[in-house]
DNA sequence: TCAGACTTTTTCGTTACGTCA
DNA sequence: CGTGACGTAACGAAAAAGTCT
């Protein structure tokens, strides 16, 4: 059973097979950038099903308008145990065959309408605060990486001075700890260090860059996930 | 089997209401 | 009491995928 949980917004979206939403429901939410975080079990399903299931409900969107006469928004305040109740099916399956949001709107005297909307609005919010921590990741990547470039250039600025000034000092000096390895794929750590002496110290100042291994980038919600 | 019309459900952006400082 | 900020219920449009013919 696929999981994704998000301990900083408090959810779990694990699925339970009985209550997974339909193929066509999971397909929906596939064709989103968004559906990286929304990975479900895919059931067969018919839309023949899905029109049985619609019998239970209890009855038409006619009766699911929420406007008053005058055609003004009639917004209902959620009662706190009507909300629980949403949160913890969210929780379950983050969207709702027909069949469960007729059962949720029975069961919390509300019209499948509202369920509904409550679940669309609750989806963006959760995509919203996803999108707030991904965003703070990469703030935070770009500034390491920015502290570590400055830093680099520093050390190469300082070794061209010392190669200026003692060359044979540098020839022999071993090589800046920083310097070692790379830190995305430890590819110098395996080479010489007096070929490194003997040639470039930092390979990707000398061009090497292109042979050098990119760093998988690793997503916030992979990290989230290894860390609950 | 394929194409196009139709249906269903979603996301996205927005509006409006309720609450609180 | 009035007001602005904020959270969220509700809405409509557009898009995408499924179903039907």
């Amino acid at each position: 059973m696929m999981e994704r949980a998000s301990d900083d917004l408090g959810l779990s979206l694990s699925l339970s097979s009985s209550l997974a939403p339909r193929t066509h429901h999971v397909a929906m939410l596939f064709r989103s950038p968004e559906k990286r975080f929304l990975e479900m079990p895919l059931l067969p399903a018919k839309r023949s099903e899905i029109a049985a299931d619609e019998g239970l409900r209890g009855g038409s969107d006619e009766e699911d308008g929420g406007c008053g006469i005058d055609g003004s928004r009639k917004k209902l305040r959620l009662s706190k145990d009507q909300s629980a109740v949403l949160e913890d099916s969210f929780r379950e399956h983050p969207t709702l065959n027909p069949r469960q949001k007729a059962a949720l709107a029975q069961q919390l005297g509300l019209r499948p309408r509202q369920v509904e909307v409550w679940f669309q609005n609750r989806r963006a919010r959760t995509k919203l605060k996803q999108t707030e921590v991904d965003c703070e990741f990469l703030k935070r990547c770009c500034e390491t990486l920015t502290e570590e470039n400055r830093r680099l250039q520093k050390e190469v600025q300082e070794l061209r001075a010392l190669k200026l000034v003692s060359p044979h000092l540098y020839m022999h000096m071993s090589p800046p700890t920083t310097l070692t390895m790379c830190p995305s794929c430890e590819r110098v750590s395996n080479a010489n260090s007096a070929d490194r002496r003997a040639g470039s110290i930092a390979p990707a100042a000398a061009g090497d860059a292109a042979v050098c291994h990119r760093p998988i980038a690793v997503r916030p919600q992979q990290q989230s996930l290894a860390s609950s």
